[in-house]
DNA sequence: AGTTGACTTTGCCCTTAGGGGAAGGCGCAT
DNA sequence: ATGCGCCTTCCCCTAAGGGCAAAGTCAACT
């Protein structure tokens, strides 16, 4: 038996750690003084708290280690392995996360060498009033959660044009996207994706035209809240007030560009002098 | 003037972080009614807002942000860029140390897949009790930080190579490394890098031999605490304990080993019996 | 046998960047 | 006057422990 200091200089884990792994019932100690409440583990543990300690290295959480431990003997090969394939998956997406931050971060390196303040490009969004036409739009409206966004549009919008070429029919526009809910929620918005096209069928309603606060997007989609703000911020200081759901239109496809700033995005904010 | 509700819409930022932000200090409100504590923020406030969003998303912490935005109007190119600099570098490490992760994970699924029990190598590493010869080393000692480890040994080494070139000295052996903090201390250790050489000169001191514990770990480095618990482990069990500080003697050269199964390094605890 | 120093115990507060909710006060429209 | 939505502060919660203090315990030395 060794006392929990001997036990950490094994480990390479502080006591501090040790006492904590116990609270949690991640690794309890083999045996417990009753009279004095000193830990005493045995060295058999060794190989359970290296385990944990590689775990931990793999990034996953103490609740997902705890998880993995409780594992059932004749489950444990398939479910640990399940665990790793996630996990790999995750940091998958997390380092291609960090290399996009890293193109962004470059370009702002890029611009601060040249002198041009960072948020200088706000001041280049500028908003038009338009009066935009009623169209009539093939739609699609759900809910979307914050991982349903990570999946991409585009998958949503192919099931619109699936039935535009089955149904044959006639296509007058590029694709939009519809925000309904009034504020960003994590947990899911109000979404609705449409397709502008000629026939009146079932699936289809009227998107009613009117006055509109516009502008225009050259760029990758990153900027978008600052354009949302930028519209925002017009439509206080010209004394006007959002009647109606905004909307975007995909004036570009995205996959089809070269290069993000080839990019052209509209954003609609119906509007009405207050 | 807008009310935090308003201001919060615009950014898309939660009221709650914009009271946390005017709590530390981040942005304050333009303007904050004394009578009852309403915060009222100004339009002009938008770009200072999008800054720190975006800031954010570059995994600057609130106070290296608090930092940059209180610069100096004429210091503010050079340190924000310097920041930058910082940031990208940190993001790429990060990465560099995912992508080790990735590697790792990869091989526990390839041996998950075999049947092979993740943590069974280290049933694998054996220790045998050895007498060893003293040495006469040429050294050099000092604190080693979490950073210096990160850096490599390799800077070390070649400064007692250096030496041992421009004075003609005889090189006896592998270069090796002796732990002299009892326990790892993440502030620093107590780490003498040596070479066995010959000739007795101005730099060089005796290691004394003796009764040893030895492990031999062919592999990556990461396994090295592993080796260290086990051997650990044999000391307590067998009736030994460590009389002087443990070493590790690199029989192979890390940076020569086309891929790291082949490094070979010797891990030695002085022990005597009890 | 007594003392000392090293070790252990529990308990409390601290860290990041806010989220959730309660209780009470305010502003505006009906 | 009343209701509803918005605003305020206050308190507790997160993950994984670190730091520190007071008090109890163990083992070795005199």
């Amino acid at each position: 038996m060794l006392t929990i200091g001997e036990f950490s200089k094994i480990c390479e884990v502080s006591t501090k750690t040790l006492r904590y792994y116990d609270e949690i019932g991640l690794i309890n100690p083999d045996e417990i003084n009753p009279e004095n409440g000193y830990r005493y583990y045995s060295i058999k543990q060794l190989k359970k708290m290296l385990l944990i300690n590689r775990l931990k290295s793999y990034h996953f959480s103490l609740e997902e280690i705890k998880a993995i431990l409780d594992l059932e003997e004749d489950q444990f090969e398939e479910k640990f392995g399940a665990a790793l394939f996630r996990k790999r998956r995750e940091i998958q997406e997390n380092i291609n996360a960090l290399e996009y931050t890293l193109k962004q971060i470059n370009r702002d390196i890029l611009n601060v060498g040249k002198g041009i303040p960072v948020m200088s490009y706000l001041d280049q969004i500028d908003v038009q009033l338009v009066e935009t036409r009623p169209k009539n739009i093939l739609y699609r409206r759900q809910m979307m959660s914050r991982e349903d966004y990570a999946a991409g549009y585009g998958s949503f919008f192919s099931r619109l044009y699936e039935k535009i070429a089955t149904e044959k029919l006639t296509l007058l526009g590029t694709p939009m996207t519809i925000y309904h809910s009034p504020e960003y929620n994590p947990s899911g918005n109000d979404t609705e994706f449409a397709v502008p096209i000629e026939e009146v069928v079932k699936g289809t309603r009227d998107l009613p035209g009117g006055l509109c606060a516009k502008s225009v997007l050259k760029g990758p989609y990153s900027e978008l809240t600052s354009v949302y703000a930028k519209l925002r911020e017009w439509v206080e200081q010209q004394g006007y007030e959002v009647v109606k759901s905004p909307y975007e239109v995909y004036i570009t496809d995205a996959n089809h560009a070269a290069v993000p700033e080839d990019i052209v995005t509209e954003v609609y904010f119906p509007v009405k002098k207050r």
